[in-house]
RNA sequence: CGGGAUGUAGCGCAGCCUGGUAGCGCGCUUGACUGGGGGUCAAGAAGUCGCAGGUUCAAAUCCUGUCAUCCCGACCA
């Protein structure tokens, strides 16, 4: 390709709406331009490392024996009420109502494909023997989200590789699972990303049913907890902690329980600023409905509850913060006002509870707190849980060493779903037996444009882009200095030519413009060889070659330069192979 | 949806407080010189000051409303 030919709107100054480095990044170098928010355009560089990253996943998912279909972004909206999901997207399902001659219909804009290929299958899949089956596809993806952000990392529109496997069993479930995890780390790998696989809050499944993929990075929205001793790493609602129930035979010193007036001090916050003590003295109460029985949930006042946490402890389908009637009939008292100290029902606790001596804590009456808390004296407790989010420092579950915390871009997501769609949309097959049963599914997600993102994130320097040689836009940029040199502009297209004739993604950077912008141009769009074609070298035969982060270029003799650039490009290729 | 900020030329910004001819840098066009890390000189083009209403002899500037974008938070199958 030929720079005068194409549109690389490169510029110089730091976009005013942009705040971080990728989406600086992405506008500066001519990747993007924003539509509106969370709707961009991908310009020929953006659009190139895109198809160069689906085209890795293409190649993968085949080895994995995945096959590709195309399905609508426009859907039914029937088919979000049989499972439910109209309601549970809310206004994150774009819905269109559509006239037809003296009717509406009614779709919406797919915000994943679940029930498309679900319904599908369900028409074409009859027997035992057609199965296993994993199919995918690569489609755009349509979700209101209600705040896009981050440049590209975040909208409304965006590039999604949704693959989906279909099978008889739980054996075939986790081969196909394991089948895509493994494509998956091939996948992160060939595109040059330093990604750690997770542990996700799994579902109805359990155990090990959930994996995100995450790009460590300090501007991604995901928090990853990790060992560094054990290699655990699990996003932060997943994450476990290996504390374990303290002592519960009584806490404190043994100062006398005593109620004071707290006024209008309903949070954590305005209690300890008004008795001028710190959250970590509180317990914090919760009350919440599970499978509608109120719960009293204890909490240290400044850990944050876990309802995964939660629901699993209590063995409950669903659980969900109490109203405020329902509040008031358990503690007697308003919002904020709930402690342990004679409170009327169910009561669980988190691990570090016991541990607050003389404690503070509401009193279940509006505007009274307890102080000096004690377990033992003042509430009772049989057993503790693990209830709240780690934090960091917490003891890993597997080596016991503090667990780390870390910032992540969720790039790709494996996910064993079992027979919620099937069930729902009447997907079944007939086994060996003639027995009807519903078929089990997994869902393996990969944000294609977060690829490019990510990368742009997390592979870049002061002066601009640094690509992988996989998803780079260009192999080699070729820059001849002084265009108005006919001698010079000769071997150099003769280069470009060749260069291409030895299946080379090359750019040629053939503007009429001064060394220093086609230099800067260079470093900022991140192509990762640079052949520098100039007067002063051609003189003496020679031509200069540069990988993006070298420091200085090399000579290389006109007549080699093309096989030296093929063998630099298959070497940084083969480094990336997975 | 709560809190905060910003809309003036393609991009980055000043001007607004204290109303009175629309500014700067980069980029763009033309010409000359120049030619290995965003060069110099000269001459240009380009803006309904986000939009609507109001106050005023007069509004980019003051007032009201509205739209858009960004940031923090809530939300994110």
């Amino acid at each position: 390709m030929r720079w005068s030919k194409t549109l690389i709107p490169t510029m110089k100054e730091v976009p005013s709406d942009a705040e971080i480095p990728s989406h600086q990044l992405m506008i500066r170098a001519g990747l993007i331009r924003q539509l509106m928010a969370g709707a961009y355009t991908y310009l020929p560089l953006g659009w190139k490392a895109v198809q160069k990253a689906a085209q890795i996943i293409r190649e993968e998912m085949g080895s994995a024996d995945a096959v590709e279909i195309h399905m609508p972004a426009l859907q039914p909206i029937e088919l979000f009420d049989r499972t439910g999901r109209n309601e549970a997207f809310g206004s994150v399902l774009i819905r269109l109502d559509v006239k037809r001659g003296d009717r509406d219909v009614h779709m919406a804009l797919g915000p994943t494909h679940e029930e498309v290929i679900t319904d599908l299958i369900s028409k074409q899949i009859k027997s035992y023997r057609q199965l296993p089956l994993t199919l995918y596809q690569i489609q755009t993806k349509f979700r209101n989200e209600e705040r896009p952000r981050f440049g590209v990392l975040r909208t409304s529109e965006f590039l999604m590789k949704d693959a989906y496997s279909f099978g008889t069993s739980l054996e075939q479930l986790n081969e196909a699972y394991d089948a895509m995890y493994a494509a998956y780390c091939r996948i992160f790998k060939r595109c040059g990303l330093t990604y750690i696989p997770v542990e996700a809050e799994s579902g109805p499944i359990g155990g090990d049913a959930s994996h995100e993929f995450m790009i460590p990075a300090e501007n991604g929205e995901d928090h990853i907890v990790y060992c560094e001793s054990s290699g655990y790493a699990a996003n932060l609602e997943r994450a476990e902690t290996g504390r374990s129930t303290p002592d519960l035979s009584g806490s404190g010193s043994g100062a006398a329980l005593e109620k004071v007036h707290t006024p209008n001090a309903g949070s954590i916050e305005a209690v300890c600023k008004f008795l001028k003590c710190k959250p970590e003295q509180m317990i914090k109460t919760l009350i919440y409905l599970a499978d509608d029985q109120p719960v009293a949930v204890l909490l240290r006042g400044d850990h944050e509850a876990n309802e995964g946490k939660i629901r699993r402890a209590l063995e409950a389908g669903s659980v969900e913060l109490a109203d405020e009637t329902t509040i008031k009939s358990i503690t007697g008292a308003g919002i904020g006002f709930a402690g342990p100290v004679g409170l009327e029902c169910r009561i669980i606790a988190d691990h570090d509870v016991p541990l607050i001596g003389d404690a503070i804590s509401g009193a279940n009456e509006t505007d009274q707190h307890y102080i000096n808390v004690n377990l033992g004296r003042d509430y009772q407790l049989e057993t503790t849980y693990d209830l709240r989010n780690a934090c960091e420092g917490d003891p890993c579950p597997k080596s016991g060493e503090p667990l780390k915390f870390v910032h992540g871009i969720e790039v790709g997501h494996v996910f064993k779903l079992g027979t919620k769609y099937s069930k729902s949309l009447n997907a079944v097959f007939l086994d060996e037996n003639e027995n009807r049963e519903p078929i089990i599914m997994g869902c393996y997600g990969i944000g294609v444009n977060r690829i490019v993102a990510g990368l742009a994130e997390t592979k870049h320097d002061d002066k601009g882009l640094i690509w992988p040689i996989t998803v780079a836009p260009f192999e080699v940029l070729l820059i001849p200095l002084n265009t108005g040199d006919e001698e010079l502009m000769q071997v150099a297209e003769k280069m470009y030519a060749d260069l291409q004739g030895q299946g080379i993604d090359v750019l040629f950077d053939d503007r009429a413009a001064r060394p220093g912008v086609k230099f800067n141009d260079a470093d900022l769009i991140g192509i990762p060889f640079r052949v520098v074609i100039g007067g002063k070298g051609l003189k003496d035969g020679v031509v200069e070659f540069k990988g993006r982060t070298a420091e200085n270029p090399e000579k290389v003799p006109v007549d080699n330069a093309v096989q030296y650039v093929v063998d630099q490009v298959a070497a940084a290729k083969a480094e990336l192979s997975a």
